[in-house]
DNA sequence: AGGACGATTAACT
DNA sequence: GTTAATCGTCCTG
């Protein structure tokens, strides 16, 4: 099956997706409960990718003046107002893709920006592609969809049919204690109280690292 | 038509 | 800590 060199304990076959109601709740939920969970991409034709997720924030809907959402259906925010468990992809700074989740109910405009993961299967790919030492690999949203070659094509795509490239499946409980949440970064010209709203959650660094080497029978 | 700016990153002082 | 890179999107007029 895998053409990996060597094998992989905690590298498993696919459980169960996260499926669509998993998606269709509160942004700010969804974003705390995606931690620990595995990001899976399907390269067509080459292999497949995956990580443990690290970082994520909420965008909660047309009210967060932080959210794309706020200009109204747009054509690039088009995924936003869909139905829940789509991607949402876009571009930013004339060099970044950026990998949300759609969340909320259909017509409700919320989405989970992924902001960072821990590299599982595929690291040797995820290596060339980036090129930096380990611990950078991954630890960005551009830098993210990078890794995983995620970009405009994807935008829209549905993670919860059979046929999806790029989905979730279940992984670790992260416990609250191994959580940090604070505001949303990277937010200029954004109005209070927006802009300190606790919607980011992280994963406490050596949290996952550690679990994932005991795992491994390390 | 023009301009401001961006849910970032890497390099630099 | 600061800043350049680089261009699509959305606003204003």
């Amino acid at each position: 099956m895998s053409s990996r060199s060597h094998p992989h304990p905690t590298t498993q076959a696919d459980r169960p997706r996260l499926s669509r109601d998993y998606f269709a709740r509160s942004a700010v939920e969804v974003a705390r409960e995606i931690l620990g969970t595995k990001l899976v991409r399907l390269e067509p034709g080459r292999s497949r990718l995956s990580g443990w997720i690290t970082e994520a924030e909420a965008y909660i809907g047309p009210e967060d003046l932080a959210s794309h959402a706020r200009h109204g259906h747009t054509d690039r925010n088009s995924a936003m107002w869909g139905e829940p468990g789509h991607a949402y992809v876009y571009f930013t700074y004339g060099m970044h893709w950026m990998l949300n989740l759609v969340t909320e109910v259909d017509g409700r405009p919320g989405a989970v920006l992924v902001r960072g993961m821990l590299p599982d299967e595929g690291l040797e790919t995820i290596r060339k592609r980036r090129n930096r030492p380990d611990p950078q690999l991954t630890d960005g949203p551009a830098k993210l969809c990078q890794s995983l070659a995620i970009d405009g094509n994807l935008d829209g795509h549905d993670l919860c049919v059979p046929e999806a490239e790029l989905y979730l499946n279940p992984g670790v409980e992260i416990p609250d204690r191994a959580v940090t949440i604070g505001p949303r970064v990277g937010l200029n010209h954004v109005p209070e109280p927006w802009l300190s709203q606790p919607w980011r959650f992280r994963v406490n660094p050596g949290f996952l690292t550690d679990l994932v080497e005991k795992e491994s029978g390390a």
